[in-house]
DNA sequence: TATTGTTATACTCTATAACTATA
DNA sequence: TATAGTTATAGAGTATAACAATA
């Protein structure tokens, strides 16, 4: 048999003798968790330009690139490469990239930039700065950098190199 | 018409001439793209035990909040409260948490861990620490603290209370 | 009239198998 | 034989509409 709730934390004050247990858990969860929460956000406002955070993603790589291919490309959005073909599909149909073959490897296509691209790169990273201040505005200035440091560093030791 | 490539960052030594730039992302994008990468080494490893990262979420929260009704488990784990029924379910169905009618409210459901359900955390939470330092293990022990509490803060000042 | 939980469903995302063309 | 890209598809995850019971 339960008893009686005990999830009406904002009732408490700190360190009152009922004051429920901090929700723990690990950093790797957390991870997952608030990123779902910053992926909605993002998925949300990209919606509105009728884009996804898969494409503002390859956007945001291919102008700090330049130039890759579909396969780097897709490593470094975190998606599979069988499905970074519809992604870069879409980009290319929006005239937002251009795709040509390699000439030293005709495998391999190198995506680029167009001028549009970059020009709907500005608009897109305005708005993003909107969700990132509703995302992360609780959090200090001080903070927020660190915060950043830190996801900048561990996407370093996990996706790139 | 492309030139070449510049995606071979691991062959140039920091400063060369030709290095790429980095890639830089604000901390919103890079929190959603490393949440991704988190969420599906869990996902992986919670699949072994026939669950997902929701099922664990509501598991490790009940943990910690001994009891609660479903409306703010859902908040909590990230899901909207419709689709929290299938979760539960699936919980109760497998004797790790029990649903009981609140007397106080009729249409609240309490929810609690059963005995079976404390023991099968103590498995899954070491499974998770492996999955964790397989995840942050490029960090300093430092960096990955530092994380952590910044982590915990933002759950506290965007989805908690 | 609002809230808790439920059922049902459509849609998006993700994972995976099988193929073509180049190397 | 291995790799870059493509096509196609099934399953998991997510969002949304409509409803019953209770407040």
């Amino acid at each position: 048999m339960i008893a009686d709730m005990a999830d009406e934390g904002d009732k408490f004050v700190e360190g009152a003798p009922d004051s429920p247990p901090e929700l723990r858990a690990g950093a790797g969860y957390l991870l997952a968790r608030l990123g779902a929460e910053s992926r909605r956000r993002w998925a949300r406002m990209l919606a509105e330009h009728g884009m996804t955070p898969h494409h503002y993603g390859a956007l945001m790589t291919l102008d700090n690139l330049k130039v890759t291919h579909q396969q780097r490309l897709a490593e470094l959005i975190g998606v599979d490469p069988r499905n970074a073909v519809s992604v870069v599909d879409f980009l290319e149909r929006r005239g937002l990239i251009e795709r040509t073959r390699d000439r030293a490897d005709r495998r391999r296509h190198a995506i680029a930039l167009t001028e549009e691209g970059r020009a709907v790169i500005d608009g897109l990273r305005r708005a993003g700065d909107g969700v990132e201040r509703d995302m992360l505005g609780g959090l200090t200035g001080d903070e927020r950098t660190a915060l950043h440091d830190l996801l900048h560093r561990l996407f370093e030791v996990t996706v790139d190199r």
